[in-house]
DNA sequence: CAGTGGTCTAGACCACTAT
DNA sequence: TAGTGGTCTAGACCACTGG
């Protein structure tokens, strides 16, 4: 494991184990370099990836702080692999309804990058928090990069499969979020009523190398959605 | 200006400029070194800050990528500083209701971290996107900090203000989301109809030293409700 | 195996905060 | 003005990609 991750993790466990809350501060760079042994930017670039996380907040001349919101029950759209990561928070369960190999449809083909009589993988679920129903997603997964789903795979975490199993490295996602009324078939899936309200939420996940390998259609219960973003100083 | 930013600013530029497309390419790291006459962690440094932003991404072996999605009318969430950014490509405008101070409300002075006694600015408006609605927005700024507010600067951008005006360095944000039904006040303003959907968005922004400084509720139209969010590779 | 990006170091110097 | 974080350099060495 890399130094600057490894240190990453520990100072994170640090935050978790001891409970520390928004503001609190931790030792200085002075400090993480001789208790840790490694260069300044070494414990720089550590704590610029908590900073990214949302974990951590670093202020010139004062001190490094935790950064922590005091929310609790909220899904984060970003902590996301299909939501897996926090879902062990959320006890987050799926019932598959179909998985089979077809040709994607035009818009499938377009998000994905890939010509109309290429394979994918077609998967459809629905998802539970709490036993609740939490969404109905569509996922298509380009075949000639997933080359192989099976039931047992998507019923749990796919996107864990897909690192671990197939040692194809994860790079970044882009989703993109409507608001609008149930159909009457979403409204049935999700046991709403047609015309109430959903969150619609389509993802396209990439590899590390660009490529994208899934494109996913995802319709929220609106009783169960509550999600945040942590927004950064580049961003403002 | 630091060196890196600058870099990064001049990257971007470039990138609009030439209207490169998502997997384009840009040039190695060493050319990079060479032409801004700047040492490799500078230009690693600029790299990694477009990263963020989710401008390029990096493949090692490999090169320096453009990142673009092919989606247009879609609002960032995380570029926001209450979205005025990105809101120059949308003509925003927005049409104030009230302005006043007061004491916070139980809920405000929480999120705000002060107390019942102590003087916010309340600003509630109505934000149309071409002439559309878009949101109806309540604000409470803590007053010790937000110090001055009047109907020409919220008519504008109070963001902009806060940083230029005051002086101010804004750090980061969190922001909650819910979708729900419209009450019969919010429909009125929105133009919509009681139950119709909405989505429903609490923002929290700190300055750099971490002070809650500006807690927003905002009401959105679903009908112009299009939001994107990239996830980088750490999330994931 | 050549090219390209990623990690890490040691140290100089700068900019901001708190007291 | 002491303490603390931020920028920048020059260079060594590592890890991955692609022809």
């Amino acid at each position: 494991m890399l130094k600057y991750q490894h240190i990453a993790n520990e100072l994170e466990k640090y935050i978790e184990e001891h409970a520390l809350q928004q503001g609190e501060k931790l030792p200085s760079l002075d400090l993480l370099m001789t208790q840790f042994e490694v260069s300044k930017s070494t414990i720089t670039k550590s704590l610029d990836l908590l900073e990214k996380k949302g974990i951590v907040f670093q202020v010139r001349g004062s001190g490094i702080f935790v950064r922590r919101h005091k929310r609790k029950g909220y899904i984060s759209l970003l902590s996301n692999q299909g939501f897996k990561k926090n879902l062990e928070d959320f006890h987050i369960t799926s019932e598959v309804i179909e998985l089979d190999v077809r040709k994607p449809t035009k818009e499938a083909a377009l998000n994905l990058n890939i010509e109309l009589d290429n394979d994918v993988y077609y998967v459809k679920r629905v998802r539970y928090i709490h036993g609740l129903t939490l969404c109905l997603e569509e996922s298509y997964f380009n075949k000639s990069i997933i080359t192989y789903l099976n039931n047992e795979i998507i019923s749990e975490s796919i996107f864990n499969y897909i690192s671990e199993g197939l040692g194809l490295n994860i790079g970044f996602a882009d989703t993109f979020l409507h608001v609008n009324k149930l159909t009457e078939e979403e409204a049935k899936y999700l046991g709403l009523r047609k015309g109430d309200p959903k969150l619609y939420v389509e993802s396209i996940f990439h590899l590390t190398n660009g490529q994208p390998f899934d494109f996913s259609k995802g319709t929220y219960n609106y009783e169960q959605s509550q999600f945040f973003v942590q927004t950064n100083s580049h961003f403002l």
